[in-house]
DNA sequence: CCTTGTGCCTGTAGTTGCTACAGACCCTAC
DNA sequence: GTAGGGTCTGTAGCAACTACAGGCACAAGG
């Protein structure tokens, strides 16, 4: 390992390990310029401080909560430069709710119609299944 | 055009056009086994019959269902060669409709933790948004 | 000092389900 | 005969990762 220089400083495996992301995310959260690049060792190890620690887990974060790459970025403030100002960050906010909510729509319906044709079918008879016949004729 | 023979039988634009489906998108289900591979004029053209028709729109009603390609595969009868049973849809499907319904939980806990910070954000001011402290500090 | 075993470095290729070309034919219509 | 569509093929691109291969770096054991 590295030298820790008696500092704490994270190599790119203990960062992992910190917060669960896949190592090779990390570098490629750095080469799409989600993550700032790190210092380096002489050698040509990261290091990564806390602020790293604390921005990837923001990161995922808002991944678990289904923010998409272009909203996280601008959570982020990498859109403008600028930190993002608190209307903005509500604005992204709720348009995610929204499509978080039209998704839930979705499924729904979906939901409906998989539980109802489930239903009729008894799992038992071979042909003329009301599951397949549901979604239509696949031939002919 | 290509000669129709006085019988019907679609181009891959036509069918396309009938289904809603993207035009390359046809050729992909036939590369990786969706469709079967139609018969051809002389000159090469694609032909395709009512049969062909039927199972790209069965395919596409289990897309907007939400189904996995492995499933679609799988109700075709793609899987073992024979006709897809009944019982083996079925559980398909309520596999399937599981699934469904932990997505829609997931995104219903999304939704929530959504809705309660935006509601958290006034929007006004800069420093300190409740959003961004919710996701968790991004540096330092 | 040397070896062994990690861990890290780089670049690149694979994944899924499409989608979008480029360059060459074909076919119809004027 | 030529302009305009449509179609043919193979290949490359997308998102958002994930997974190598081949090569250093480093700590520990003998």
């Amino acid at each position: 390992m590295p030298d820790h220089e008696g500092e704490s400083g994270l190599t790119r495996g203990e960062l992992a390990r910190e917060t669960g992301c896949n190592i090779e995310t990390i570098r490629y959260y750095e080469k799409i310029g989600l993550l700032p690049d790190p210092p380096r060792t002489a050698a040509g190890y990261r290091i990564y401080s806390a602020s790293h620690l604390g921005r990837l887990r923001f990161i995922l974060r808002a991944r678990e909560l289904g923010f998409p790459m272009e909203d996280i970025r601008g959570l982020l403030g990498l859109d403008d430069g600028a930190a993002p100002n608190c209307a903005e960050v509500k604005a992204r906010t709720e348009r995610h709710l929204a499509d978080v909510r039209a998704k839930i729509a979705d499924l729904r319906r979906v939901e409906t119609v998989l539980a109802e044709t489930a239903a009729k079918c008894s799992g038992h008879h071979v042909p003329d299944c009301p599951i397949l016949d549901a979604l239509g004729p696949k031939d002919g």
